[in-house]
DNA sequence: AATTAGCAGTCGAGAGAGGAGAGTGCTAAC
DNA sequence: GTTAGCACTCTCCTCTCTCGACTGCTAATT
């Protein structure tokens, strides 16, 4: 994948897409000899250009133009061209230090805050809730002939709902309090919604209560399953790519699209960042490109956060929000 | 408010309201002519174009073209045109029996479900818990020195949150639970949060745990206050208007902004349906219009469904969801 | 073989001119 | 009050032209 180029491609490569992530104009030779090479003639550029467009990492709008990145270039950028040292994550602290009181505040309007911080659009995505482990279920007398349910796990009380008592027996609900523990407690949601519980025949009195436990349970993963939040949707106003009719069009419609989001954002098994870029890999995202980062508390894995932006977006400030930020979330305790 | 218009500009207004509605170009006389006043000459209709624009009802881009609504138009059109038996409530259940299998679908996609069958961006506000009655205030044992506080409303369970116990003393819990209960029980939340509760002496023993539930229901309150939820931002894409950068930039700035728009739905003391059009009463809404209309479940009002978009909407047709919807929801009784 | 200066060639952006078409306002007659 | 007729205005489109920005190529240089 990482094709190799020599050291003086590499450094047109970089100066181009630096120039062009600021002026959002087409390069020319000229102006990365200026500002980057001062050392060697434009002819010279001019060649390494028309090679790295050979190449695929370059496109010419026409031929009178300077050249403007392709996706490819951008990902070459990305992957090589932003190592970690580069980024200021004190800068990133101190700016939400002075803005926000408190971690928790911070967890609550992450969406917000990297939206803010990187002035692009941001996404927040809940992780679906597979691992979420029951740590009880119990059943609260309301002393009507009805019972609320609780679920309780290990991130809070998921679901209440309150079911009619089959009987009135004193010690009904007790008994069923036990049965319930023993049979959900310490399992995760998709373990018991997986398995088919066959109860013994003398348990038959409980079996109302196991299925509408079961069924809460059900219903509470979809209404979680991986919801996602967009913030700041109109931040793409605050840059040119919008003048571009189709740029405003596409991106609102694949905003909108919340599906096509959790795909993009879910699909990589195990890498803490992933950055889409352009049309690559049949992601859809034309003139965009989409970073995100998983986040965990207390170890466990809880969600996403993400920026969507113009192709040409700051790499190097996204990253740095979202990789102090996860950082941040993870030390959290509440 | 309402001028007296002759009985031939209103039907003037209306025609040229009913095209400009349709087609999105500047209407001339001998549009309206063609399909609406075969009767009387251009000329006449030319004559009545001028008055109703010097009136401030039309808008002539430029000399040599046609005419456009202003929002003193639509508004005579929403206010005078738009009569309950056109609203075609029928076609409009059909619809939804079709797409939906149930009631309870529908009040859950609420904003999905306007969106659609609009085909504008649609907004779905939660109201204030003010109004929110308390039924009982419960504390579950975890038998590990915590308790599990729930506060039990006529709308479900809202908040849960572990405490410590101070105390391990045997019947600690359920004399709590007794206090609780006469303390809340049956009173708002904004009664409750708007009184200071000041415990006999003897009482002090349960001081933290009541400071621990007025904490949970300010959180509470805090945490649903207006949720907005905006739905379908890309069907501006479906109009015209879409053409026009700055249309578009603004749509997607003040679709952004979820405190104005809450403000823009919830002002009017106890009209059922609002409509504001374009930038009267400073809405701020320039080429934009916003239908909305309260909703409520059993009686208590539950929050707001609206809609945005182009001042030139079909507002017989969003009238016509909305009433219909927010019939159907506050049949419900779940 | 790599680099460079010089230059011709290409293309887009923008300005200006001109013509067609749409729709009006006005006037005079009914 | 209504109408026909007509002159007038203004936008929109197209065509043409020029200017300027960059490039790619060639031939000379190191």
């Amino acid at each position: 994948m990482d094709e190799k180029l020599t050291e003086r491609k590499k450094r047109v490569l970089q100066a181009l897409v630096d120039s062009y992530i600021s002026s959002v104009e087409p390069i020319s030779s000229s102006d990365i000899q200026k500002r980057y090479l001062p050392e060697v003639s434009t002819a010279t550029i001019r060649s390494e250009l028309s090679h790295l467009e050979e190449m695929g990492y370059l496109i010419q709008p026409h031929v009178s133009a300077g050249r403007v990145p392709s996706s490819k270039a951008y990902r070459y950028y990305v992957d090589n061209f932003i190592i970690d040292e580069d980024i200021d994550l004190d800068a990133m602290k101190e700016y939400l230090n002075r803005k926000y009181d408190s971690v928790a505040e911070i967890v609550k309007d992450g969406a917000k805050i990297v939206s803010d911080a990187t002035n692009y659009t941001s996404l927040l995505m809940i992780s679906s809730s597979d691992t979420l482990t029951i740590k009880d279920v119990k059943l609260v007398d309301m002393y009507d002939g009805s019972a609320l349910v609780l679920i309780i796990t290990d991130s809070g009380v998921i679901k209440d709902k309150e079911i009619k008592l089959p009987t009135s027996e004193e010690n009904y609900i007790e008994s069923a309090n036990t049965l319930l523990g023993k049979c959900f407690a310490g399992r995760t949601l998709s373990q018991i919604l997986s398995t088919h519980v066959d109860l013994d025949s003398e348990l038959k009195a409980f079996k109302q209560i196991f299925e509408d436990v079961i069924d809460l349970l059900g219903e509470y993963k979809k209404s979680r399953e991986g919801q996602l939040y967009v913030e700041g949707a109109d931040k793409i106003f605050d840059y040119p790519e919008s003048k571009n009719y189709d740029n405003v069009k596409n991106f609102m419609t694949i905003v909108g699209r919340k599906e096509k989001l959790k795909e993009l954002m879910s699909d990589d098994g195990n890498i803490e960042f992933s950055v889409k870029i352009g049309a690559e890999e049949g992601a859809g995202l034309e003139n965009m490109a989409l970073v995100s980062a998983k986040y965990h508390i207390k170890g466990r894995e809880v969600g996403q956060l993400g920026v969507i932006g113009p192709e040409r977006m700051d790499y190097k400030k996204v990253l740095s929000v979202l990789k102090h930020l996860s950082k941040l979330i993870d030390k959290l305790d509440d």
